[in-house]
DNA sequence: CGGCATCCGTGACGATACTG
DNA sequence: CAGTATCGTCACGGATGCCG
């Protein structure tokens, strides 16, 4: 078993839990929604096999992660956040926010990935109620997800929408761009780095919700 | 330096800075105010002096802490808090939050600490403005720290306050039966676990406010 | 190929002893 | 009191191999 902290103090409970190295970013990656072993490992550069799997394992037995199977023809297993992890996502909000100042600009060796960056926007834009409600999909670059924005906050998924109002085709360093406040919202027309489909204006004003997040 | 994740992702920019074990702990110490080196250590018990050498260099670097030396008669070095740490307290009281849940009782080889309790409680209460505006003095075992209760929330501070208008007195096993819910706030006057001096209904509203916060 | 166990080198951690 | 030095142990990262 790991090493725990044995302190009657409801910080060190939750670092008990979820303290130790690859922990927490294994849950940011459930968060989106459920993955397989080696979509979870390859969002977790690095991490070794074997350590994700001691983690899986931690994780299922504090009732954070369950091991699902899938029915008949996908014949794979994925993992997905239980309930009571749900309440990890203020957690994770909270250090998104913090963390959104400590970003700059991505590093050469750096790894970048769509998916970090519009979970960490999603959950810490504040006026999010300045965007349409809608479904926006957001295709950056071999990452697929959506986000829904209903009642003034956004409801980021991995995966394509159902039904997507507006489709949004970009690159993740441009995606850091924006969020690091480098480059402005630019007419989509105008430029090849962005494309547009669907509501655009709504998807503009979601690009904007996002400007210089990280600055 | 430390193992870093290499990640353009918020998340993973927090934790390369206070990932590390023990990292939060030191925060959450010095959330209560200033400490020394020999008080940290017995804050975080079973931490080592080799490795709180390395983790208050290493938060030093990252400009969250700083240290200083106590004019005059002290002649001595405390470590505080730098403003950009402040910005941590959001995500310790998300953990906090969290963690509540997953407190129980406290187990026999635990060690249990008036300060960590009263931090979490003060951070997570919800319903503070049931509590009436004033500077509650809180002795509990060998820890003395006080909360004023202003604007709905509670400001917790390590130390006796000024001019407190109430007293508390107990035990930290019986702050744990309170927040575990396991124990009714009882009439003082009737119950000798519990002291109060000075504002007495306020205190005992302070009380019922921590009641149950860990079930 | 996805999921996991195993082995190994390196580094982080925990405990204790020692110094200014 | 405020650390530094040392050392045994454990966790991590990387690679390999097994098995459905």
């Amino acid at each position: 078993m790991s090493r725990v902290y044995n302190q009657y103090c409801p910080v060190a409970r939750v670092l008990d839990v979820v303290g130790e190295r690859w922990s927490l970013l294994i849950v940011r990656e459930l968060l989106l929604g459920p993955r397989r072993f080696t979509d979870l490992a390859q969002g977790l550069p690095g991490i070794g096999t074997s350590v994700l799997t001691a983690r899986l394992k931690q994780l299922e037995q504090n009732d954070l992660v369950v091991k699902r199977t899938l029915p008949a023809p996908a014949a794979s297993v994925v993992y997905e956040l239980t309930p009571d992890a749900l309440g990890l996502a203020g957690v994770l909000a909270a250090m998104a926010d913090w963390g959104m100042t400590l970003l700059g600009r991505p590093g050469d060796d750096e790894h970048v990935q769509g998916r970090w960056l519009v979970l960490s926007l999603a959950v810490t834009t504040k006026d999010a109620q300045s965007v349409p409600e809608a479904t926006y999909e957001l295709r950056i670059d071999d990452d697929v997800l959506h986000i829904r924005a209903v009642d003034g906050h956004f409801q980021p998924s991995q995966g394509p929408a159902p039904n997507p109002d507006a489709t949004i085709t970009m690159s993740a360093a441009t995606l850091a761009a924006i969020a690091s406040g480098d480059l402005d919202v630019p007419d989509p027309q105008a430029d090849s780095r962005i494309a547009l489909h669907g509501n655009v204006t709504g998807a503009q004003r979601l690009l904007e919700a996002f400007r210089g997040s990280a600055s």
